[in-house]
RNA sequence: GGGCGCUUAGCUCAGUUGGUUCAGAGCACCUGCCUUACAAGCAGGGGGUCACUAGUUCGAAUCUAGUAGCGCCCA
């Protein structure tokens, strides 16, 4: 929604230039030795006849028959039971395990158990894995398949029994029920164990079950021949860079996950048994023997070489499987340049490495590990040198949204009811850097909002009439300079957010700049009187400060921002606000900021009287305003507070007139006259009230200035802030006692 | 089973490496306004023992340990 993008550079890692980088890497670490063949337990589905990531395989709770099945000990009438839910599985066993301190079968260790209907000797093998509580305390075990079975089978080196077909079928190894389903063979095994009374009993249990995510079939774990690429070199370094901080991480907490991962890294299983994708460039003899070649010819060459002689191109068969798509991901920041293919090209070396890398934390393993990997092995520089590692939008429940749940919500419809900047406010809103966030719609809302306010705070400006010979008034002059400040202020503070990566907090000082300080205070300082003129001095500062609050926005509502900007954009100045510059921060007032901050209290403070005392906005009102002891009162704002506080007449005065009602700001006394009857006995409750909480408040302070170790210990600057805060308490506090005794006279 | 993290207002979340009246934002809620850009708005308001317990410190939402819930990643 709305990224600048170049749209000339489009790259899919299947290209032809692309493609050509993932087979020269992989013969590349072939040749260095890196990348070998070995077994490996995978995620089987016979429908699909393909394996499976972990990801791919649905994980569901199911009712199952508990089977419990006596063994026959060897050259003896004692027998042994067992628990299992796959009975047919029996035909694979290779052996019984059980926990070396149980009891109970520790008389059988060294002896052998029966399999069932094929009388296959088993041995007995000791591991604490077994649960003692669970089933009968012993367990069959299947290395082929079961992945824990496989574990301990290699850990106690039991022989592996491949029991069935591809498509789930039983082979010949299973010696029974060859060709019949595996479902099925489970109903026939069963009911020859009944017959044979090896079936003790059967019991009903809920287990958690593999299906496919595509075709919903039970998933096989199913031993098989894979490629893997050693892990051990190339993650040590990649740990390295990420250690001493070469890369950053954002937020740096994804540091300890990225050392756990690294320092416990297993080798990457490479190949995938799909029907797409980079087909891996090993060619196979008729006898199993392979060479792993650029292509056939090249092959047949090498073959030819280095086997035998006489081999002609049918002899040779390539690989059937693909390589797992992370090993042309991995290689993204180099061969988008192909800078695998030609590394010395001028692309390449401008574009190697990049700065920031934006992404998902849950696939800093998948993806950001083995770029950094690539990056230091092929070019031996790192691809990039921060990592922004954003949130995921999770759905009410805390759910990752997926296209299988159906719980996402529909990018389209939600732009049609808030527009794509809204959207886009919405999601940036709510992303912390890594930590997840429940998606809300009515974040969209709020971004939607915020585009209307701004239209309308555009049409305001639009709307007004200019008077190039009125000269500027005061009020104006001041306004212009206050937000000037303010503006260059906020983009202090915006800078420091970029730079440690809090776009959330980017933004809300973006929207804060515009909603409050522009639409809310600038705009209403500055805005003529119905049907009057504004000077032309005044609007085209304005329009000056349209023009860079949109290019501060641009990066976060690039719509709606591009659109205005095309209205107000100089002469001159960039044809489209997606080449504009961003506003660099300039020198600014910092005292008409503060100056500000106490008009603002002060406008806030009468706002809230005429709320209190039900005063009409329209109806005009007089200020008095108690001078401050010695003090010379500010009045750079004063104009504004007239025109924003409808006063008609204000004075400084050093007593309090009569008839006037009181509030207190800091430590100025404001007074106003109220026609109505002013209700001493509430003013002095109130003010009692405000006494009280100021000295508690001082007493506080106090007591802190009075513990010796807290002035020892503390540093000046916090300890000249305490005597700052007494000073205003004080003050504070004297102003509030004289008031109340002029009150009780 | 291993690792990482979370618990702050009714809801969703900030709180920048212990110190301003620091307890915040948005939404929701309440009050008053159809004020001439905007009711998708304006001006105000209420609301939290910062999960619990113990510690470190002059000072803890923030650091340490434990407890209780919850989540994620990898097995």
């Amino acid at each position: 929604m709305g990224a600048s993008c170049d749209w000339e550079r489009t790259k899919f890692t299947m290209d032809e230039d692309l493609s050509e980088s993932v087979i020269n890497v992989f013969i590349d670490l072939y040749k260095k030795g890196l990348i070998y063949r070995g077994v490996r337990m995978v995620n089987w589905d016979p429908k699909a006849l393909t394996a499976l990531s972990d990801e791919e395989v649905v994980h569901r709770e199911v009712q199952s028959k508990f089977y419990y099945v006596r063994y026959q000990i060897e050259d003896s009438d004692e027998y042994i039971t067992i628990a299992t839910t796959r009975p047919e599985t029996i035909l694979g066993d290779t052996g019984i395990c059980i926990h070396p301190e149980d009891e109970r079968f520790r008389h059988l260790v060294g002896k052998k158990a029966l399999v069932p209907l094929i009388n296959r000797p088993v041995p007995f093998i000791l591991d604490d894995y077994v649960d003692r509580e669970f089933g009968t305390g012993a367990l069959k075990v299947t290395p082929a398949h079961d992945i824990n079975d496989y574990n301990l089978g290699l850990k106690h080196n039991l022989p592996s029994i491949d029991i069935f077909n591809d498509d789930g079928t039983l082979n010949n190894k299973a010696e029974i029920y060859i060709g019949e389903d595996r479902f099925a063979a489970r109903e026939k095994v069963a009911e020859d164990l009944r017959e044979k009374g090896h079936l003790v009993k059967v019991e009903t249990i809920t287990n958690s079950i593999g299906f496919s995510e595509r075709t919903d079939e039970v998933i096989e774990p199913k031993l098989s021949l894979q490629w893997f690429l050693k892990m051990d070199v190339l993650a040590k370094p990649a740990l390295d860079v990420v250690l001493d901080d070469t890369i950053q991480f954002h937020p740096p907490k994804f540091k300890n996950t990225y050392k756990h991962w690294m320092e416990n890294v297993r080798d990457w299983c490479i190949s995938r048994q799909l029907w797409w994708g980079h087909r891996i460039p090993a060619y196979y003899l008729p006898d199993g023997r392979y060479v792993v070649a650029r292509n056939r010819d090249e092959a047949l060459m090498e073959a030819r070489e280095k086997i035998d002689p006489n081999l002609s191109n049918e002899d040779l068969r390539q690989d059937e499987d693909v390589v797992d798509t992370w090993f042309s991901s991995w290689l993204w920041p180099i061969s988008v340049f192909d800078g695998i293919n030609r590394p010395e090209n001028e692309e390449i070396r401008y574009y190697y490495p990049t700065n920031d890398l934006v992404t998902a934390p849950e696939i800093l393993f998948f993806w950001v590990a083995r770029m950094i990997m690539a990056g230091l092995e092929f070019r031996n520089a790192i691809p990039f040198k921060n990592v922004y590692l954003h949130g995921i939008v999770r759905d009410k429940e805390g759910r990752k949204m997926s296209k299988s749940l159906g719980n996402s919500p529909d990018p389209i419809k939600l732009m049609d009811d808030y527009g794509a900047d809204g959207v886009r406010v919405g999601m940036l809103f709510s992303s912390p850097a890594g930590n997840d966030l429940l998606f809300d719609e009515s974040l969209c809302e709020q971004g939607r909002n915020f585009c209307n306010k701004i239209w309308n705070a555009f049409r305001l400006t639009q709307g007004w009439e200019v008077d190039e010979n009125l000269p500027q008034p005061d009020n104006a002059a001041t306004a212009v300079s206050w937000f000037d400040s303010n503006l260059n202020q906020a983009l202090t503070t915006l800078e420091s957010h970029f730079e440690k990566y809090r776009i959330a907090d980017a933004l809300m000082t973006v929207y804060k700049l515009i909603w409050e300080d522009f639409c809310s205070w600038y705009l209403e300082m500055v805005k003529p009187e119905y049907q009057k003129p504004i000077d032309g001095h005044t609007y085209k500062k304005t329009k000056e400060f349209l023009n860079k609050l949109l290019r501060i926005l641009h990066p976060f509502m690039p719509f709606i921002s591009e659109e205005i900007y095309q209205h107000v954009r100089n002469t001159g100045e960039s044809e489209s606000i997606t080449i504009a510059s961003f506003p660099k921060v300039e020198p600014f007032d910092q005292e008409i900021t503060r100056s500000f901050a106490f008009a603002r209290e002060v406008i806030m403070a009468i706002r809230n009287l005429r709320q209190e005392k039900n005063i009409p906005q329209k109806e005009e009102i007089d200020l008095f305003i108690k001078k401050n002891n010695e003090q010379r009162p500010d009045t750079t704002f004063d104009g504004l507070v007239q025109k924003l506080c409808k006063i008609d007449r204000l004075e400084y005065t050093g007593t309090k007139p009569e008839g006037t009602h009181s509030v207190i700001v800091r430590s100025t006394e404001l007074l106003i006259p109220l026609e109505q009857h002013i209700d001493t006995e509430e003013e002095i409750r109130s003010l009692e009230s405000e006494l009280e909480y100021q000295e508690g408040f001082l007493q506080k302070i106090e007591k802190k200035l009075a513990n010796e170790k807290f002035v020892q210990n503390a540093p000046e600057k916090v300890v000249a802030m305490e005597k700052k805060k007494q000073q205003d308490a004080q003050s504070r506090i004297h102003v509030i006692k004289s008031q109340l005794e002029n009150l009780k006279k």
